[in-house]
DNA sequence: TAAAGATTGGA
DNA sequence: CCAATCTTT
C-alpha cells in the first residue's frame, strides 16, 4: 500500500489530517505532489507576491517531507482542467493505491476534486477527502430548522461548543521507508507572475517561521483586543499569509489561545477576540460553502443589485493608488501596494470608503485586493467586501458609514501610521490629519503636494444613503 | 466593528 | 458654550 499525498493549501507537516492518513495506511511508502496551475490562478486574480509565498512554502515543505523520505513531486498543469488527468496518471505511475486530500471548499476547487476523484475510480486509484482547512467544518452545524446560520453571533455560539468538543489536533506523520522516487526541484519563476516585487523580507517561508509568529503573538495576545486596531502598532498575529496557504492551521492557533484563555480562567479578553476573529474566518468560509453564488459576483442580499453601483475610472484610479486626499485611506492602500498587506482596520476603512463614499461597485474592490493581498482568500475577501458594502450576511447596516477622520483619530491618533504611509504628510499636525478643513490650511499653508479631496465627504455621504434608502 | 444631529445638563 | 447623552439614519 502507498498513499500519494496532493498538497494544496495545507502546506505543512504537523496537523495535517491528509498526511497523517496517509502515512497512518501506508506501509510501501508515501509519495507528496504540488500542482503548478498559473493559468487558472491568473483566472483567480491571485496575486504575485502571493503566488511568490506559495511557492517558497512549497519548497521548505519538500526539504521537511524529505527528512520523513516523502519526495515532494512537481506537476505543472494549464489550468484545473487538466488536474484529473494528471492526478491519476501520477498515482497510477508511482503505484499508489490511494489519493489522500485536505478539501478546499470554493465552487472550482470543489468540482475540480470530484473530477479528479472520477479520474482516479477509472483508473483503479481510490481518493480520501477530509476537512482541514477550518476549525468547524462547513455544514457541521445548522439551526434547529436546519438551516445555515446566515447571523455571525448565534454561529458563535454553536460553533464554540462544537470546537471545544469535537475538534482536536492531528498528530505528526511517522517517518516513511526510502523509496525508489527522487523529488522533484521547486521552480524559481512562474509564467505570467512577477515575483521581482515582492517584499518576500516581511514574510519568510515554512512552518517553523509560522509557529515562530504564533509563540511570540501568544506573549501579547491579552493585549490583541485594543492594540489589533492599531496600524502603527504590531497588534495583530501576523500570520494571514500562512493560514492562508496552511503552513499552519486554524485549529492550532484555536488550541494555543484556547490554552491561554483556560490558563486565565477565562479571562483573557485579547484570547477570546483572537479566537472570534478565527471564527469570522470559518463563518465566511461556511456562508461560501452554503451560498457559494456569493463568491460568484452575487450580493448575498439580491435587492442590493438595484444600488447604481459607479464604475467611474478616475475615482476607482484614485483609490486604488492611494492618492483619494484622505490620508487615512491613502496609508492603507498604499501599504497595500507596496507591502502585498493591510492591516484589518484598514481593510474595513478603504472597502467602506471605496462602496460607500465613492459608492464604486463592491466587485471591482474584491477584485483589486485579491490581486494585491498576499493573505487574498476568496471566502474572507469576499465576505469582509460583501460586510463593508452591506450587502452581505450579517453586514453592517447601510447606515453605519465610517468617517474616515474620525478612525484616523481614533486607531491613528498621533498619525504615525499616516506619516509613515504617506510621507508627504509628514510637517502635517496631526489635528489637521483629522479635520478636513485643517488638513487644507495645512496643505496650502505648507505647500505640500497631495490630492485634493476625490469626493465632497458629506455629498459622498448622502449619495450612499439616499442609494440604500430607496432600495424597496 | 458608527456617525450625525438633536437634546439635555451643567458651567 | 461645551460636553455628555439620546435618537435617527
Amino acid at each position: 500500500m502507498r498513499s500519494l499525498v496532493w498538497f494544496r493549501r495545507d502546506l505543512r507537516i504537523a496537523d495535517n489530517t491528509a498526511l497523517f492518513e496517509a502515512a497512518r495506511h501506508a506501509d510501501d511508502g508515501v509519495v507528496g505532489v504540488f500542482l503548478i496551475t498559473p493559468e487558472q490562478w491568473q483566472k483567480h486574480d491571485d496575486a504575485s507576491c502571493k503566488v511568490k509565498f506559495l511557492i517558497e512554502n512549497v519548497r521548505t515543505l519538500s526539504d521537511r517531507l524529505a527528512e520523513l523520505n516523502i519526495p515532494l513531486l512537481i506537476r505543472t498543469c494549464h489550468d484545473f482542467q487538466e488536474a484529473p488527468a494528471c492526478i491519476s496518471k501520477l498515482a497510477s505511475e508511482t503505484g499508489c493505491d490511494t489519493v489522500y486530500i485536505n478539501r478546499e471548499y470554493e465552487v472550482n476547487e470543489s468540482k475540480r476534486d470530484d473530477n479528479v476523484s472520477l479520474a482516479c475510480e477509472q483508473a483503479g486509484v481510490a481518493m480520501r477527502r477530509f476537512h482541514d482547512r477550518t476549525i468547524v467544518p462547513p455544514k457541521a452545524i445548522s439551526t434547529k430548522e436546519g438551516r445555515f446560520y446566515s447571523v455571525f453571533t448565534p454561529y458563535r455560539k454553536v460553533w464554540d461548543l462544537t470546537a471545544r468538543e469535537t475538534v482536536e489536533t492531528t498528530p505528526d506523520p511517522e517517518q516513511q521507508p526510502v523509496i525508489a522516487i527522487g523529488r522533484d526541484p521547486v521552480p524559481e519563476s512562474i509564467t505570467g507572475f512577477d515575483f521581482s516585487n515582492a517584499r518576500s523580507d516581511l514574510w519568510p517561508p515554512g512552518e517553523d517561521e509560522a509557529q515562530r509568529r504564533l509563540d511570540r503573538f501568544s506573549e501579547s495576545i491579552s493585549a490583541y483586543n485594543v492594540e489589533r486596531d492599531i496600524p502603527s502598532v504590531r497588534g495583530t498575529s501576523l500570520l494571514s499569509p500562512y493560514l492562508n496557504v496552511g503552513v499552519i492551521s486554524a485549529r492550532q492557533c484555536f488550541f494555543r489561545a484556547d490554552q491561554i484563555l483556560e490558563s486565565s480562567a477565562g479571562e483573557n479578553e485579547g484570547a477570546k477576540t483572537w479566537i472570534s476573529e478565527l471564527t469570522w474566518r470559518d463563518f465566511y468560509n461556511h456562508v461560501m460553502v452554503a451560498c457559494p453564488r456569493v463568491s460568484m459576483h452575487h450580493p448575498f442580499k439580491p435587492k442590493t443589485n438595484q444600488i447604481p453601483w459607479r464604475t467611474d475610472q478616475s475615482d476607482f484610479e484614485a483609490w486604488k493608488t492611494g492618492t483619494t486626499g484622505y490620508p487615512i485611506v491613502d496609508a492603507g492602500m498604499r501599504q497595500l501596494n507596496q507591502t502585498g498587506w493591510m492591516h484589518n482596520r484598514l481593510r474595513m476603512v478603504t472597502a467602506m470608503f471605496l462602496t460607500k463614499n465613492l459608492l464604486v461597485d463592491w466587485r471591482w474592490g474584491e477584485k483589486y485586493f485579491m490581486s494585491r493581498l498576499i493573505d487574498g482568500d476568496l471566502s474572507a475577501n469576499n465576505g469582509g467586501w460583501q460586510w463593508s458594502a452591506s450587502t452581505g450576511t450579517d453586514s453592517v447596516p447601510y447606515f453605519r458609514i465610517f468617517n474616515p477622520f474620525s478612525q484616523s483619530k481614533r486607531f491613528d491618533p498621533d498619525g504615525l501610521f499616516i506619516r509613515k504611509m504617506c510621507p508627504e504628510l509628514k510637517r502635517v499636525p496631526a489635528k489637521a490629519l483629522h479635520d478636513p478643513a485643517k488638513l487644507s490650511d495645512a496643505i496650502a499653508s505648507l505647500g505640500i503636494d497631495y490630492p485634493n479631496f476625490v469626493v465632497d465627504y458629506k455629498a459622498g455621504r448622502e449619495r450612499a444613503l439616499s442609494a440604500f434608502k430607496s432600495l424597496k
